[in-house]
DNA sequence: GCACCCTAGGTTGCACACAACATCGGGACG
DNA sequence: CGTCCCGATGTTGTGTGCAACCTAGGGTGC
């Protein structure tokens, strides 16, 4: 017994994004559903709805009688998508502020502690293992907020993984003020000061976008 | 030739959210597969691919082997999908001010000026009317921002019509405000002043949230 | 009288088959 | 030599059948 979801389009969801998240699957690639669904042995019903699914999140572009294709991102995208985010996650950020227990607070900073670790230059720097970590933290204070409209109009837009694919675009100047800034917003929200943590979120999401966009 | 779309799971798509829409499925009600294939005329399939979108799209929920939901919307979740709308259109409104031409600022202040006649007291006084213009008016405000993911943030959250489903919740002096600031955003933009742009969409929402979800 | 089980009905989940459409190639014509 | 047409091929779109599952109702044992 492993377990398994026994549902089948839902695996063909978890497996498709997965691949996609991780650039199994490069932008653009195209995505047929055969091939899908033999590679994942199930037939093309699951897999169409899996794609169906993953069209409405912007993951993948779907044409009439032309199949899927892994969304391609331009950087006036990229940029929008950062509009968003600095449009409501420091919101987000702030909130959460008013609903974290302690034990939320201590395993968000035991993340944000990992990170930094993880990031400090040197033999056991692993920024491939950063990627998972970072939408590990964003994911938790999201939730935090109890605010599930705010979270579903970000995940529609924002797939940080999309976005963030990889930490090897920081400089070390960068990458080290933004591992400063997780720590910071643990502080802040201890503090349970909204504002404060909503300003560092705002300061994270510049350092990001002017690494990932480039500057203004 | 009807310019009929051809395809079927777009007819079901369409027929359904207008169903919702326009309340002809009430909140909580449920909708089955086979019951809407056989109302037009299709089959289960293109049914099914409808509901998995308009699931994403967060008008229905679906539950595993007991089908779907048309959603059921608290005072809470209102109150969350305002946050969302006032992080975002107010926003997307200033961005507005640097693209519209003036054949689009003609046309909003057409639809302004409309709504105003049809909301005015008197015998000649439409409620119900209002409901589509005021979806069209924040729509094409939208597009004018030329900020996709924005604009799709919003999309996915704030199913306007859900919110906005009647004006006959409003006031007469609320009702006045809300149609006057529209007259105001397409006086602001055409000053080309995106700050006042938007803070009169923020007045609008707030003025909205106020009649719809109450007191704060 | 109450709790439990078990069967029957109806619904969704998935697989498969066929039809409709888009693309790409070769061949004929100008 | 270039352009247009047309069929071959592979893809997606839809219809249908069956299996799995959930739910409700009656019956039985305590």
């Amino acid at each position: 017994m492993t377990s398994t979801t026994a549902r089948a389009s839902e695996r063909a969801l978890a497996d498709l994004r997965a691949a996609i998240l991780d650039g199994d699957l490069a932008a653009g690639a195209h995505v047929g559903e055969v091939e899908t669904a033999e590679r994942l042995g199930l037939s093309r019903t699951p897999v169409r709805e899996a794609l169906t699914r993953l069209a409405a999140e912007g993951l993948v572009e779907l044409e009439a009688h032309r199949g899927a294709r892994v969304t391609r991102f331009s950087r006036d995208d990229l940029d929008g998508i950062f509009d968003v985010r600095l449009a409501l996650e420091p919101r987000a950020t702030a909130r959460a502020a008013t609903h974290a227990t302690p034990a939320d607070l201590d395993a968000l900073e035991a993340l944000a502690r990992r990170m930094q670790e993880l990031g400090a230059p040197g033999p056991d720097q692993d920024l491939d293992a950063l990627v998972d970590l970072n939408r590990d933290f964003h994911a938790r204070l999201l939730e935090l907020a109890h605010a599930p409209a705010l979270a579903a109009a970000l995940a529609n837009v924002v797939h940080t993984p999309v976005v963030t694919r990889t930490f090897r675009a920081y400089d070390p100047a960068s990458l080290a003020r933004s591992l400063a800034h997780h720590v910071e917003i643990v502080a802040a929200l201890r503090a349970g000061d909204g504002d404060w943590a909503g300003a560092v979120m705002r300061c994270h999401l510049g350092n990001a976008r002017a690494v990932m966009v480039g500057p203004r």
